[in-house]
Formats: C-alpha cells, structure tokens, sequence
DNA sequence: AAAAAGACTATAGAAGTAGTAGACTTTATT
DNA sequence: AATAAAGTCTACTACTTCTATAGTCTTTTT
C-alpha cells in the first residue's frame, strides 16, 4: 500500500505543476487546499526539495515551486523518495538491494525471480508516468503521451 | 512491501508441493525445514486451508498436503489471503475495493488511473504465475510454462 | 525591527506486523 | 478406553513503522 505521504507528495507535486507560472505557493495555502495536515505536508515538501524537485524561497511572498518540467518528474522517482524501495522484496529492489532475512540461497530463489517480474512490470509504468502525465489524466478520459 | 507472512506462506506452499504423493507433513517439520516460527507457520496453514489450498489430517499420522495441483495455486490468490489488497491504492483494487481517504472525486483521480495500470501490470506476473512455477524456476535458469 | 515564510529535529500517538501462549478437538494406536 | 499425536482457534504482547504535531531556528522582505 502506498503511504500517505506518497499520495501528498503526488497531490502536491500536481497542484505546484498547474501552479506553473504563477508566484510560488505557500505550504499553508497548499496544505488547505489539499487538504494536507499542514506540518506533515512541510516534511514531504522538504525532502523533496532536498532531492531536487521543488525550488523553496523564504520569507515574505516565498513560498515553493517545481523545479523541473512536470514531465520530467517520474512518479517511480517520487515513491522512491517518500516510501523507499519499489520491489515488494529487498532482494529483488533495484536501488534499495538488500538480502532478504529468510533467503538461503538467492540465485536459485524463485520468489526472487518472480519478483523481479513484477517489479520490472511495475517499474514500467511508474517509471514511464511524470506528473504531467498524471494531470493529463485528471481531465480527460484516459490517454497518455 | 511482502510480509513475512506472505513470504513463509509461499515457501511452505513450495515446500509442500515438492512434498505432494508422499505422506502429509507436519506443521513441526516444515517450520523447522523451512526456518519459519512454529506458531506463525501454524496461523498461516490455518488460512490457506480455510481458503481451500490445503489439506489437512488431525491426529497421530495428520499434517498438511496440497489440496490443489501446484500449478492450479496462483501467487495473487496466495498474497490476497496473507497481504490483502495487490493494488497499491485502495480504489484501484480489483478484490478489496475502498474509496480513498484523501480522494475527492475518483472519477477524474489522475493518481487513480495510473495505479490501475500498476495493479494491471503487477497481476499480470502474480495472476499467471503457480507454485509449480515457482519451484521450476527454483532449479532451472528462467522458463516459464 | 518586525513579520512572513521555509528548515530542521524531536517526539507522541496510532496502526499494523511478527510472534507467542494456551486451551480445545480430532484421530490413531495400544 | 486411555493416551499421545497431531491440527484448530482465539487472545494477547512486543515491536516497528506510519502519521501527525510541536517547537525552535534561519532567511528574506518590508
């Protein structure tokens, strides 16, 4: 199950990616209009902002803003930030590779191999999902690209 | 993430489909086998033969078999009695539909749309693939059917 | 100098996961 | 019939992770 704060950090990335243009927007004003606990919604922005997709600016009219082209903001990149691994096994995760406790023998695991399936099979989505996709969606039917 | 139980589930499964024409085991023999708490492996077993998977026999003799051919046993059904829903969100969930907390209007949830892809992409690889795959690709290089 | 914003760290409460305990039921053997 | 060998079922505890909140600090604008 995806974390909350992976759906926030979704919500808010699609609400800066129309906000595009505009003055920056404020987490308090993000946060109501979301509806986002208000200091939880601090947190997710700052990591993102720590791992480079949000521009912040302090003080009076500050506020934060992408800092990429919503097309350019894959959601794989995002869950990976907010929830960690993408694989439903250690053993199996590209960027968070770690052995599974109860492995004996991984290169002959079957588990493992059908895992990796389904991580490629996951991937191939989110990896291939930007935020603009995303908000493409919001509107019409259903098309991508 | 898989919970361990689900993990422990799918080995006794394999376990127990390697062990299919000899005579049932017991609980104590494939937890110390397969490195799996007795007590949660019996909860487990319990599950999976209320849901139909196994068979069991009480008494001097009694263990667990296979009630099915191992190739009739499909990881999705398995994650679904241990883990619940495979979708990563609620409302995309094909079993265990829920509205989501934080969703406003579901018919246009961007998000939504795209993890339907996910779950269709991931139930793909777990819908299609049996325990009888699992233990073929425990031994062999990668082919399926 | 004051106010408006974000940055950062710590902590508390809730929920879910992993594991343990124990009493009960069924079946086979003697 | 008695005993022992299994599985059945429910409750509970400990631990971990997730969600949310609080508070103090820093930067920037007016």
């Amino acid at each position: 199950m995806l974390s909350k704060k992976t759906k926030y950090a979704i919500k808010a990335l699609v609400a800066l990616g129309k906000n595009a243009g505009n003055p920056p927007m404020q987490i308090v004003r993000l946060a109501e209009q979301e509806m986002i606990p208000r200091k939880f919604l601090e947190q997710i922005l700052l990591d993102m902002r720590n791992a480079g997709y949000l521009y912040s600016k302090k003080g009076a009219g500050g506020g934060y803003s992408l800092n990429k082209e919503p097309g350019d903001i894959y959601l794989a990149d995002i869950l990976r930030i907010t929830d960690g691994p993408i694989a439903m096994v250690p053993c199996a995760s590209l960027k968070f590779y770690r052995k599974c406790d109860e492995c004996h023998d991984e290169v002959t695991c079957g588990i493992r191999k059908t895992f990796i399936d389904v991580r490629d099979a996951t991937l191939k989505v989110l990896a291939q999902t930007s935020i603009a996709d995303v908000i493409a969606r919001e509107t019409d039917g259903n098309f991508k690209e």
